[in-house]
DNA sequence: CCGCCCATGTAAACGGTTACATGATTTA
DNA sequence: TAAATCATGTAACCGTTTACATGGGCGG
């Protein structure tokens, strides 16, 4: 359960509304954690009531707009989870209970799907590339900045490992018997 | 949701009750979706319902223990299933998150952490390993063994991609300022 | 001024997790 | 025969998802 650190994170780098921060996680920190404004909101109600954020009225602005900030409490608060002991997730793949599942009852039209999921990994992985290219011209020298180029790699390396196993997999079921 | 869909494809690798089930979402199947003893017994109740699987008493074993197997119906919505469109997995990744919050609130003793979990990665990797060297000492030739073995070589590849992140993020906290 | 969109929020449903319960059968 | 364990099941909780609701500015 990390959406109220993946906030104080967010929060944390820069100040910004509600609304502001649903964008956020449609962006940045979304390519790793995701949330929609109903768990945005009713998040950062709790987040405030237990003084880790505060709030104050934009002016100007439509609607009841606030923009929240970290505050020192939070900021500790995200520290003591960060050294928190988790264990690694669990993997939880359809896509590879469907390849099992293809073993035993296929042979079906599985290779059109597999070439339709590479083709969107593909394209979520020229994204990635873009990002790069803008945001990374040069490797870094700060931690801060060589982290932050390290997860978006990973993100990269994610896409590629899925279009490799969909075209090692496309390999397989073209195989004629 | 694929809960229903992974039973099924378990029940027509091989028949069994509801407690073999929940074994096999120990080992095999649950190396890529994971359910536990309660989710198994209500979704099979479903399943029997939808008339997609049936069940008989197991003389002489202990508690009301049934055996399921598959039926044609069930067959043919677990090729349904198969062929059905589906958007790639969002990542949800929380050691993304407390890279980035220990890049914007570090330093912090996010080292130690990085390296147990590596040190556990290791450890599945070995396991996979194992696994390997005793049910595919060959190459197999046949499409069904062929994609179970790219189905358990795509977990390698996850074990092995966490385990050189970690080791990078690693040198990068270890980087004197 | 009417429709659209922004910003915030409420409500219901669903899947998954954890804790507890029950009976029956081995085992000590 | 008491304790441990197997096999099945119920109940409560939690986070996520989807649908709906409200009010306030902005643009045609």
């Amino acid at each position: 359960m990390s959406l109220p650190h993946a906030l104080l994170t967010s929060l944390a780098e820069r100040p910004g509304s509600g609304s502001e921060l649903a964008g956020r996680f449609d962006r940045s920190i979304g390519y790793f954690w995701q949330a929609t404004h109903q768990q945005i909101y009713r998040e950062l109600a709790r987040l405030e009531a237990a003084g880790w954020v505060e709030a104050e009225p934009v002016e100007g602005a439509r609607g009841g707009k606030r923009r929240f900030r970290i505050l020192p409490p939070g900021r500790e608060e995200l520290r003591r989870w960060i050294n928190e002991r988790q264990d690694p997730p669990a993997i939880r793949d359809e896509l590879m209970v469907r390849i099992r599942a293809e073993a035993v009852v296929g042979p079906t039209d599985l290779a059109d799907e597999l070439a339709a999921v590479a083709e969107r990994h593909r394209d979520k992985l020229a994204a990635y590339l873009e990002i790069e290219a803008r945001d990374f011209p040069n490797e870094p020298v700060s931690p801060e900045r060589r982290l932050q180029h390290l997860v978006l790699k990973a993100g990269m390396a994610f896409e590629r490992h899925r279009i490799a196993f969909c075209d090692e997999a496309l390999a397989i079921l073209k195989t004629p018997l």
